[in-house]
DNA sequence: CAAGTTATTTGTGCCAGCGCAAAGAAACAA
DNA sequence: TTGTTTCTTTGCGCTGGCACAAATAACTTG
Protein backbone atom coordinates (compact mmCIF):
# COMPACT_ATOMS: atom_id res chain seq x y z
CA UNK A 1 0.00 0.00 0.00
CA UNK A 2 1.85 3.68 -1.49
CA UNK A 3 1.09 6.80 -0.23
CA UNK A 4 -0.32 9.19 -2.92
CA UNK A 5 1.06 12.50 -3.55
CA UNK A 6 -2.15 13.88 -2.39
CA UNK A 7 -1.33 12.14 0.48
CA UNK A 8 2.00 14.03 0.97
CA UNK A 9 1.02 17.15 0.52
CA UNK A 10 -0.99 16.78 3.95
CA UNK A 11 2.85 16.74 5.39
CA UNK A 12 3.33 20.09 6.78
CA UNK A 13 7.05 20.20 5.69
CA UNK A 14 5.01 18.88 1.82
CA UNK A 15 2.95 21.56 2.15
CA UNK A 16 4.32 24.07 -0.54
CA UNK A 17 6.15 21.32 -2.88
CA UNK A 18 5.39 21.25 -6.32
CA UNK A 19 3.50 17.64 -8.01
CA UNK A 20 6.86 17.50 -9.65
CA UNK A 21 8.68 17.28 -6.15
CA UNK A 22 6.16 15.26 -4.67
CA UNK A 23 6.71 12.45 -7.52
CA UNK A 24 10.54 12.58 -7.14
CA UNK A 25 10.19 12.47 -3.49
CA UNK A 26 7.71 9.27 -4.07
CA UNK A 27 10.35 7.58 -6.33
CA UNK A 28 13.26 7.86 -4.19
CA UNK A 29 11.69 6.79 -1.14
CA UNK A 30 10.28 3.13 -0.02
CA UNK A 31 7.18 2.28 2.44
CA UNK A 32 8.69 0.15 5.26
CA UNK A 33 5.29 -1.46 7.42
CA UNK A 34 6.83 -2.82 10.84
CA UNK A 35 4.90 -4.53 13.78
CA UNK A 36 4.08 -3.39 17.28
CA UNK A 37 7.03 -2.84 19.64
CA UNK A 38 9.38 -2.77 16.47
CA UNK A 39 11.87 0.04 15.67
CA UNK A 40 12.34 1.93 12.59
CA UNK A 41 15.84 3.42 13.74
CA UNK A 42 17.36 3.15 17.04
CA UNK A 43 19.16 6.01 18.78
CA UNK A 44 22.64 5.96 16.91
CA UNK A 45 22.14 4.64 14.25
CA UNK A 46 23.32 6.25 10.93
CA UNK A 47 20.34 8.60 10.02
CA UNK A 48 20.44 7.61 6.45
CA UNK A 49 16.50 7.91 6.17
CA UNK A 50 13.43 10.30 7.34
CA UNK A 51 10.43 8.79 7.66
CA UNK A 52 6.69 10.35 7.18
CA UNK A 53 4.26 8.08 9.08
CA UNK A 54 1.11 7.00 7.10
CA UNK A 55 -0.61 5.09 9.76
CA UNK A 56 0.08 3.68 13.12
CA UNK A 57 1.44 5.68 16.32
CA UNK A 58 5.01 5.63 16.65
CA UNK A 59 7.11 6.82 19.59
CA UNK A 60 10.38 8.83 19.92
CA UNK A 61 12.60 8.00 22.89
CA UNK A 62 15.90 8.48 24.24
CA UNK A 63 18.08 5.73 26.15
CA UNK A 64 20.64 6.95 28.42
CA UNK A 65 23.81 4.79 28.75
CA UNK A 66 22.35 3.02 31.86
CA UNK A 67 19.33 2.17 29.97
CA UNK A 68 16.34 4.28 31.38
CA UNK A 69 14.30 5.56 28.48
CA UNK A 70 12.47 9.32 28.53
CA UNK A 71 9.59 9.60 25.67
CA UNK A 72 10.42 12.61 23.58
CA UNK A 73 7.07 12.89 21.83
CA UNK A 74 4.81 10.57 20.01
CA UNK A 75 3.83 10.88 16.21
CA UNK A 76 0.85 10.41 14.01
CA UNK A 77 0.01 10.09 10.77
CA UNK A 78 1.13 12.60 8.20
CA UNK A 79 3.75 13.59 10.45
CA UNK A 80 7.95 13.50 10.10
CA UNK A 81 10.01 11.77 12.42
CA UNK A 82 14.16 11.19 11.88
CA UNK A 83 14.83 14.53 9.96
CA UNK A 84 17.53 15.83 11.64
CA UNK A 85 19.74 13.31 9.52
CA UNK A 86 18.66 15.09 6.74
CA UNK A 87 20.20 18.63 7.94
CA UNK A 88 23.57 17.25 8.76
CA UNK A 89 25.46 14.86 6.57
CA UNK A 90 26.72 11.82 8.36
CA UNK A 91 24.24 12.39 11.28
CA UNK A 92 22.97 9.59 13.52
CA UNK A 93 19.85 9.25 15.28
CA UNK A 94 19.58 11.22 18.96
CA UNK A 95 16.60 9.12 19.37
CA UNK A 96 14.56 5.85 18.83
CA UNK A 97 11.56 5.33 16.84
CA UNK A 98 9.49 2.71 18.27
CA UNK A 99 5.63 1.33 16.11
CA UNK A 100 3.51 1.62 19.40
CA UNK A 101 0.90 -0.18 16.96
CA UNK A 102 1.31 -1.95 13.47
CA UNK A 103 2.54 0.93 11.52
CA UNK A 104 3.96 1.95 8.19
CA UNK A 105 6.13 4.96 7.48
CA UNK A 106 6.97 6.68 3.80
CA UNK A 107 11.19 6.44 4.09
CA UNK A 108 12.83 9.29 2.43
CA UNK A 109 17.06 8.45 1.67
CA UNK A 110 18.23 12.06 3.67
CA UNK A 111 20.63 12.44 1.05
CA UNK A 112 17.94 13.18 -1.37
CA UNK A 113 16.23 15.35 0.88
CA UNK A 114 19.14 17.04 1.90
CA UNK A 115 19.96 17.52 -2.41
CA UNK A 116 16.52 18.90 -3.01
CA UNK A 117 16.67 21.64 0.19
CA UNK A 118 19.65 23.20 -1.56
CA UNK A 119 17.59 23.78 -4.36
CA UNK A 120 14.29 24.37 -2.91
CA UNK A 121 13.69 27.40 -0.60
CA UNK A 122 10.34 26.90 0.65
CA UNK A 123 11.42 23.07 2.03
CA UNK A 124 14.21 24.21 4.36
CA UNK A 125 11.65 26.72 5.43
CA UNK A 126 8.91 24.48 6.05
CA UNK A 127 11.59 22.37 7.62
CA UNK A 128 12.62 25.02 9.69
CA UNK A 129 9.18 25.75 10.89
CA UNK A 130 8.73 22.43 12.63
CA UNK A 131 12.07 22.83 14.08
CA UNK A 132 11.44 25.78 15.63
CA UNK A 133 8.28 23.98 17.21
CA UNK A 134 10.19 21.26 18.81
CA UNK A 135 12.95 23.51 19.75
CA UNK A 136 9.77 25.40 21.99
CA UNK A 137 8.27 22.35 23.20
CA UNK A 138 11.61 20.73 24.38
CA UNK A 139 12.02 24.67 26.23
CA UNK A 140 8.96 24.02 27.88
CA UNK A 141 8.99 20.24 29.02
CA UNK A 142 12.29 21.16 30.00
CA UNK A 143 10.96 24.14 32.20
CA UNK A 144 8.17 22.56 33.46
CA UNK A 145 10.56 19.31 34.76
CA UNK A 146 12.64 21.46 36.27
CA UNK A 147 9.93 23.52 38.17
CA UNK A 148 6.59 22.13 38.48
CA UNK A 149 5.69 19.16 40.49
CA UNK A 150 4.29 15.75 39.13
CA UNK A 151 0.56 16.56 39.67
CA UNK A 152 1.12 18.99 37.23
CA UNK A 153 3.33 17.51 34.91
CA UNK A 154 0.92 14.31 34.71
CA UNK A 155 -2.09 16.61 33.82
CA UNK A 156 -0.37 18.71 31.08
CA UNK A 157 0.98 15.44 29.95
CA UNK A 158 -2.45 14.30 29.57
CA UNK A 159 -3.75 17.48 28.29
CA UNK A 160 -0.97 17.15 25.68
CA UNK A 161 -2.01 13.79 24.68
CA UNK A 162 -6.14 14.76 24.32
CA UNK A 163 -4.09 17.21 21.71
CA UNK A 164 -2.42 15.32 19.67
CA UNK A 165 -5.16 12.25 19.72
CA UNK A 166 -7.34 12.67 21.81
CA UNK A 167 -10.85 12.25 20.25
CA UNK A 168 -13.89 14.64 21.93
CA UNK A 169 -16.90 13.10 22.79
CA UNK A 170 -19.38 14.45 24.72
CA UNK A 171 -18.85 13.93 28.15
CA UNK A 172 -14.89 14.37 27.89
CA UNK A 173 -12.14 12.69 26.73
CA UNK A 174 -11.24 8.96 25.97
CA UNK A 175 -7.09 8.29 25.96
CA UNK A 176 -5.49 4.99 25.61
CA UNK A 177 -2.02 5.06 27.21
CA UNK A 178 -0.82 2.92 29.80
CA UNK A 179 0.87 3.90 33.29
CA UNK A 180 3.74 3.60 32.03
CA UNK A 181 3.44 5.73 29.06
CA UNK A 182 2.35 8.33 31.10
CA UNK A 183 5.33 8.29 33.57
CA UNK A 184 7.86 8.40 30.41
CA UNK A 185 5.86 11.48 29.36
CA UNK A 186 5.97 12.96 32.57
CA UNK A 187 9.62 12.31 33.40
CA UNK A 188 8.13 10.32 36.71
CA UNK A 189 7.84 6.54 37.95
CA UNK A 190 4.25 4.54 36.94
CA UNK A 191 4.19 3.45 40.77
CA UNK A 192 3.49 7.28 40.79
CA UNK A 193 1.13 7.99 38.14
CA UNK A 194 -0.81 5.48 39.43
CA UNK A 195 -1.31 6.67 42.63
CA UNK A 196 -2.13 10.17 41.13
CA UNK A 197 -4.64 9.05 38.71
CA UNK A 198 -6.39 6.95 41.79
CA UNK A 199 -6.24 10.31 43.65
CA UNK A 200 -8.09 12.24 40.46
CA UNK A 201 -10.51 9.24 40.16
CA UNK A 202 -11.23 9.58 43.68
CA UNK A 203 -11.73 13.03 43.46
CA UNK A 204 -14.20 12.37 39.66
CA UNK A 205 -11.96 14.15 37.61
CA UNK A 206 -11.55 11.26 35.09
CA UNK A 207 -12.06 7.47 35.39
CA UNK A 208 -9.15 5.18 34.70
CA UNK A 209 -9.33 1.58 33.56
CA UNK A 210 -6.52 -0.42 31.80
CA UNK A 211 -4.03 1.02 29.32
CA UNK A 212 -7.25 4.20 29.37
CA UNK A 213 -8.26 6.80 30.89
CA UNK A 214 -11.35 8.80 30.30
CA UNK A 215 -11.29 12.53 31.27
CA UNK A 216 -14.70 13.88 32.87
CA UNK A 217 -13.48 17.39 34.02
CA UNK A 218 -11.52 18.37 31.52
CA UNK A 219 -11.56 21.71 33.10
CA UNK A 220 -10.01 20.71 36.22
CA UNK A 221 -7.49 19.01 34.92
CA UNK A 222 -6.03 22.22 32.89
CA UNK A 223 -6.74 23.84 36.43
CA UNK A 224 -4.01 21.24 37.77
CA UNK A 225 -2.02 21.58 34.68
CA UNK A 226 -1.82 25.69 35.06
CA UNK A 227 -0.94 25.18 38.94
CA UNK A 228 -4.04 26.68 40.27
CA UNK A 229 -4.86 23.48 42.26
CA UNK A 230 -2.76 22.62 44.58
CA UNK B 1 31.44 50.29 17.81
CA UNK B 2 30.24 48.66 14.61
CA UNK B 3 30.81 44.52 13.04
CA UNK B 4 32.41 43.92 10.35
CA UNK B 5 31.92 41.42 7.32
CA UNK B 6 34.88 39.64 8.49
CA UNK B 7 33.37 39.21 12.25
CA UNK B 8 29.80 38.26 10.69
CA UNK B 9 31.45 35.77 9.10
CA UNK B 10 32.76 33.98 11.43
CA UNK B 11 29.28 33.63 12.45
CA UNK B 12 28.21 29.85 11.87
CA UNK B 13 25.03 30.70 10.19
CA UNK B 14 26.52 33.42 7.56
CA UNK B 15 30.12 30.91 6.95
CA UNK B 16 28.13 30.62 3.31
CA UNK B 17 27.37 34.04 2.72
CA UNK B 18 28.70 36.13 -0.05
CA UNK B 19 29.90 39.49 0.81
CA UNK B 20 27.24 40.87 -0.76
CA UNK B 21 24.92 39.29 1.53
CA UNK B 22 26.60 39.97 4.68
CA UNK B 23 27.00 43.54 3.10
CA UNK B 24 23.04 43.92 3.01
CA UNK B 25 23.09 42.25 6.45
CA UNK B 26 24.49 44.99 7.97
CA UNK B 27 22.86 47.37 6.50
CA UNK B 28 19.90 46.23 8.09
CA UNK B 29 20.70 45.86 11.49
CA UNK B 30 21.93 48.20 14.25
CA UNK B 31 24.20 47.45 16.94
CA UNK B 32 22.21 47.11 20.82
CA UNK B 33 24.85 47.95 23.68
CA UNK B 34 23.36 46.61 27.21
CA UNK B 35 24.59 46.84 30.70
CA UNK B 36 25.09 44.00 33.18
CA UNK B 37 21.03 42.96 33.95
CA UNK B 38 19.60 44.88 31.03
CA UNK B 39 17.59 42.50 28.57
CA UNK B 40 17.70 42.44 24.76
CA UNK B 41 14.17 40.89 24.94
CA UNK B 42 11.28 39.24 26.98
CA UNK B 43 9.71 35.89 26.68
CA UNK B 44 6.41 37.10 24.39
CA UNK B 45 7.41 40.07 23.46
CA UNK B 46 7.21 40.17 18.97
CA UNK B 47 10.37 38.75 17.53
CA UNK B 48 10.75 41.51 15.61
CA UNK B 49 14.84 41.02 15.54
CA UNK B 50 17.34 37.97 15.72
CA UNK B 51 20.86 38.97 17.32
CA UNK B 52 24.66 38.18 17.04
CA UNK B 53 26.51 38.70 19.99
CA UNK B 54 29.29 40.47 19.54
CA UNK B 55 30.77 40.99 22.93
CA UNK B 56 29.57 39.78 26.64
CA UNK B 57 27.76 36.76 27.97
CA UNK B 58 23.92 36.72 27.16
CA UNK B 59 21.41 34.12 29.00
CA UNK B 60 18.87 32.87 27.60
CA UNK B 61 15.79 32.00 30.27
CA UNK B 62 12.36 31.31 30.16
CA UNK B 63 10.06 31.62 33.07
CA UNK B 64 6.94 30.23 34.01
CA UNK B 65 3.44 31.91 35.08
CA UNK B 66 4.30 31.76 38.92
CA UNK B 67 8.06 33.62 38.09
CA UNK B 68 10.39 30.41 38.35
CA UNK B 69 12.82 30.31 35.98
CA UNK B 70 15.36 28.28 34.09
CA UNK B 71 18.36 28.34 32.22
CA UNK B 72 17.98 27.28 28.51
CA UNK B 73 21.50 28.84 27.41
CA UNK B 74 24.42 30.94 27.36
CA UNK B 75 25.07 32.51 24.71
CA UNK B 76 28.75 33.61 23.75
CA UNK B 77 30.63 35.98 21.22
CA UNK B 78 29.63 35.33 17.23
CA UNK B 79 26.26 33.17 18.62
CA UNK B 80 22.79 33.80 17.43
CA UNK B 81 20.00 33.84 19.09
CA UNK B 82 16.03 34.82 19.45
CA UNK B 83 16.52 33.27 15.63
CA UNK B 84 13.14 31.85 16.12
CA UNK B 85 11.36 34.75 15.39
CA UNK B 86 12.95 34.43 11.60
CA UNK B 87 11.33 32.02 10.72
CA UNK B 88 7.53 32.28 11.39
CA UNK B 89 6.08 35.33 11.18
CA UNK B 90 4.32 37.30 13.72
CA UNK B 91 6.17 34.86 15.80
CA UNK B 92 6.53 35.99 19.90
CA UNK B 93 10.23 34.79 21.84
CA UNK B 94 9.78 31.95 23.75
CA UNK B 95 12.65 33.15 26.13
CA UNK B 96 13.85 36.54 27.30
CA UNK B 97 17.22 37.29 26.93
CA UNK B 98 19.74 38.98 29.49
CA UNK B 99 22.84 40.30 29.46
CA UNK B 100 25.12 38.65 32.11
CA UNK B 101 27.72 41.18 31.56
CA UNK B 102 27.65 44.74 29.45
CA UNK B 103 26.94 43.05 26.39
CA UNK B 104 26.46 44.53 22.78
CA UNK B 105 24.80 42.55 19.64
CA UNK B 106 23.79 43.11 15.96
CA UNK B 107 20.13 43.32 15.98
CA UNK B 108 19.07 42.04 12.25
CA UNK B 109 15.23 42.49 11.14
CA UNK B 110 13.68 38.94 11.42
CA UNK B 111 11.59 39.81 8.52
CA UNK B 112 14.92 41.10 6.61
CA UNK B 113 16.33 37.57 7.34
CA UNK B 114 13.16 36.01 6.88
CA UNK B 115 13.23 37.65 3.09
CA UNK B 116 16.85 36.47 2.26
CA UNK B 117 16.40 33.01 3.40
CA UNK B 118 13.29 33.05 1.05
CA UNK B 119 16.14 33.49 -1.93
CA UNK B 120 19.55 31.93 -0.21
CA UNK B 121 18.88 28.46 0.29
CA UNK B 122 22.56 27.72 1.75
CA UNK B 123 21.02 30.11 4.93
CA UNK B 124 18.10 28.66 5.93
CA UNK B 125 20.19 25.60 5.50
CA UNK B 126 23.06 26.69 7.75
CA UNK B 127 20.27 27.83 10.40
CA UNK B 128 19.12 24.50 10.26
CA UNK B 129 22.53 22.62 11.41
CA UNK B 130 22.23 25.09 14.28
CA UNK B 131 18.25 24.48 15.39
CA UNK B 132 19.33 20.53 15.00
CA UNK B 133 21.83 21.19 17.42
CA UNK B 134 19.32 22.63 19.83
CA UNK B 135 17.13 19.95 19.62
CA UNK B 136 19.31 17.59 20.40
CA UNK B 137 20.65 19.57 23.08
CA UNK B 138 17.23 20.29 24.86
CA UNK B 139 16.26 16.57 24.42
CA UNK B 140 19.70 15.38 25.78
CA UNK B 141 19.14 17.66 28.59
CA UNK B 142 15.23 16.82 28.98
CA UNK B 143 16.87 13.31 29.48
CA UNK B 144 19.26 14.41 31.97
CA UNK B 145 17.24 16.16 34.06
CA UNK B 146 14.39 13.44 33.81
CA UNK B 147 16.65 10.28 34.85
CA UNK B 148 19.62 11.62 36.17
CA UNK B 149 20.18 12.61 39.96
CA UNK B 150 21.27 16.07 41.41
CA UNK B 151 25.21 15.55 41.27
CA UNK B 152 25.04 13.69 38.15
CA UNK B 153 23.32 16.92 36.40
CA UNK B 154 25.80 19.46 37.86
CA UNK B 155 28.89 17.63 36.84
CA UNK B 156 27.52 17.57 33.68
CA UNK B 157 26.56 21.22 33.63
CA UNK B 158 30.10 21.96 34.12
CA UNK B 159 31.31 20.25 31.95
CA UNK B 160 29.28 22.09 29.37
CA UNK B 161 30.60 25.14 30.26
CA UNK B 162 34.36 23.72 30.18
CA UNK B 163 33.69 23.15 26.59
CA UNK B 164 31.80 26.33 25.74
CA UNK B 165 34.00 28.87 28.11
CA UNK B 166 36.56 27.41 30.17
CA UNK B 167 39.90 28.02 29.74
CA UNK B 168 42.22 25.23 29.79
CA UNK B 169 44.89 25.45 32.22
CA UNK B 170 47.28 23.33 32.34
CA UNK B 171 46.19 22.31 36.43
CA UNK B 172 42.51 22.25 35.63
CA UNK B 173 39.61 24.57 34.37
CA UNK B 174 38.50 27.62 35.24
CA UNK B 175 34.58 28.65 35.34
CA UNK B 176 32.84 32.05 36.41
CA UNK B 177 29.38 31.35 37.62
CA UNK B 178 27.58 31.61 40.57
CA UNK B 179 25.93 28.61 42.66
CA UNK B 180 22.41 30.03 41.37
CA UNK B 181 23.94 29.94 37.73
CA UNK B 182 24.73 26.43 37.95
CA UNK B 183 21.42 25.48 39.80
CA UNK B 184 19.49 26.84 37.55
CA UNK B 185 21.58 25.20 35.14
CA UNK B 186 21.07 22.14 36.03
CA UNK B 187 17.38 22.09 37.64
CA UNK B 188 17.94 22.40 41.15
CA UNK B 189 18.73 24.84 43.83
CA UNK B 190 21.47 26.87 44.92
CA UNK B 191 21.45 25.32 48.08
CA UNK B 192 21.63 21.99 47.04
CA UNK B 193 24.63 23.17 44.36
CA UNK B 194 26.60 24.68 46.95
CA UNK B 195 26.30 21.43 49.45
CA UNK B 196 27.47 19.23 46.17
CA UNK B 197 30.30 21.85 45.38
CA UNK B 198 31.45 21.69 49.06
CA UNK B 199 31.55 18.06 48.86
CA UNK B 200 33.46 17.93 45.54
CA UNK B 201 35.83 20.41 47.00
CA UNK B 202 36.65 17.55 50.32
CA UNK B 203 36.93 14.60 47.76
CA UNK B 204 39.69 17.42 45.98
CA UNK B 205 37.58 17.85 42.70
CA UNK B 206 37.51 20.93 42.96
CA UNK B 207 38.08 24.36 44.48
CA UNK B 208 35.23 26.49 44.80
CA UNK B 209 35.41 30.70 45.52
CA UNK B 210 32.83 33.36 45.14
CA UNK B 211 31.31 33.07 41.57
CA UNK B 212 33.81 31.04 40.79
CA UNK B 213 35.05 26.78 40.49
CA UNK B 214 38.41 25.50 39.59
CA UNK B 215 38.62 22.23 38.43
CA UNK B 216 41.45 20.97 39.56
CA UNK B 217 40.25 16.79 38.81
CA UNK B 218 38.53 17.06 35.81
CA UNK B 219 38.31 13.26 35.12
CA UNK B 220 36.79 12.56 37.98
CA UNK B 221 34.32 15.13 37.42
CA UNK B 222 33.81 13.13 34.13
CA UNK B 223 33.34 10.28 36.07
CA UNK B 224 30.43 11.90 38.43
CA UNK B 225 28.77 12.84 34.66
CA UNK B 226 28.82 9.46 33.46
CA UNK B 227 27.35 8.20 36.40
CA UNK B 228 29.91 6.31 36.98
CA UNK B 229 30.78 7.11 40.39
CA UNK B 230 27.76 6.49 42.88
C1' DC C 1 -12.34 -22.15 31.34
C1' DA C 2 -7.84 -22.68 33.20
C1' DA C 3 -3.34 -21.12 32.88
C1' DG C 4 -0.27 -17.72 31.67
C1' DT C 5 0.91 -13.00 30.70
C1' DT C 6 0.76 -8.21 31.29
C1' DA C 7 -0.97 -4.07 33.54
C1' DT C 8 -2.29 -1.89 37.74
C1' DT C 9 -2.82 -0.93 42.60
C1' DT C 10 -1.32 -0.39 47.09
C1' DG C 11 1.42 -0.76 51.51
C1' DT C 12 5.71 0.25 53.54
C1' DG C 13 10.07 2.15 54.34
C1' DC C 14 13.28 5.39 53.20
C1' DC C 15 16.14 9.21 51.59
C1' DA C 16 17.49 12.80 48.28
C1' DG C 17 16.76 17.10 47.82
C1' DC C 18 13.90 21.22 48.92
C1' DG C 19 12.88 25.35 51.68
C1' DC C 20 13.71 28.34 55.34
C1' DA C 21 16.52 30.89 58.23
C1' DA C 22 20.50 32.61 59.95
C1' DA C 23 25.27 33.34 59.92
C1' DG C 24 29.61 33.94 57.48
C1' DA C 25 32.57 35.71 53.67
C1' DA C 26 33.81 38.43 49.84
C1' DA C 27 33.27 42.47 47.05
C1' DC C 28 32.11 47.14 46.61
C1' DA C 29 31.19 51.87 47.89
C1' DA C 30 32.07 56.07 49.93
C1' DT D 1 37.28 52.05 57.81
C1' DT D 2 32.63 50.87 58.11
C1' DG D 3 28.51 49.92 56.17
C1' DT D 4 25.95 47.67 52.37
C1' DT D 5 25.17 44.39 49.08
C1' DT D 6 25.66 40.09 47.16
C1' DC D 7 27.01 35.44 47.34
C1' DT D 8 27.74 31.31 49.95
C1' DT D 9 27.48 27.97 53.63
C1' DT D 10 25.21 25.20 56.88
C1' DG D 11 21.82 23.31 60.22
C1' DC D 12 17.38 21.47 60.48
C1' DG D 13 12.99 19.73 59.50
C1' DC D 14 10.07 17.97 56.21
C1' DT D 15 8.05 15.55 52.36
C1' DG D 16 7.51 14.19 47.57
C1' DG D 17 8.28 10.63 45.22
C1' DC D 18 11.18 6.41 44.59
C1' DA D 19 11.99 1.36 45.21
C1' DC D 20 10.54 -3.01 46.23
C1' DA D 21 7.25 -6.47 46.93
C1' DA D 22 3.06 -8.54 46.82
C1' DA D 23 -1.69 -8.67 45.66
C1' DT D 24 -5.26 -7.84 42.13
C1' DA D 25 -7.26 -7.36 37.95
C1' DA D 26 -7.74 -7.66 33.05
C1' DC D 27 -6.59 -9.65 28.86
C1' DT D 28 -4.89 -13.61 25.87
C1' DT D 29 -4.37 -18.21 24.42
C1' DG D 30 -5.13 -22.83 23.77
Amino acid sequence: MGISRKDLKQVIVFQNATDDDLNQIIQNSITRSLEEGEFFFLQGDPANYLYVLVNGQVKLLQTNPSGQQVNLRTIYPRQMFGALGAVREQADYPASAQALENSSALAIKSAFLHEMMETRPYLSFDLMKLMTSYIQEMQSRYRELATERVEQRIARALLRLTVQSGQKVDEGIDLAFSRQDLAEMSGTTLYTVSRVLADWERQGLIRAGREQIHITNPHGVVRIAEGLEK
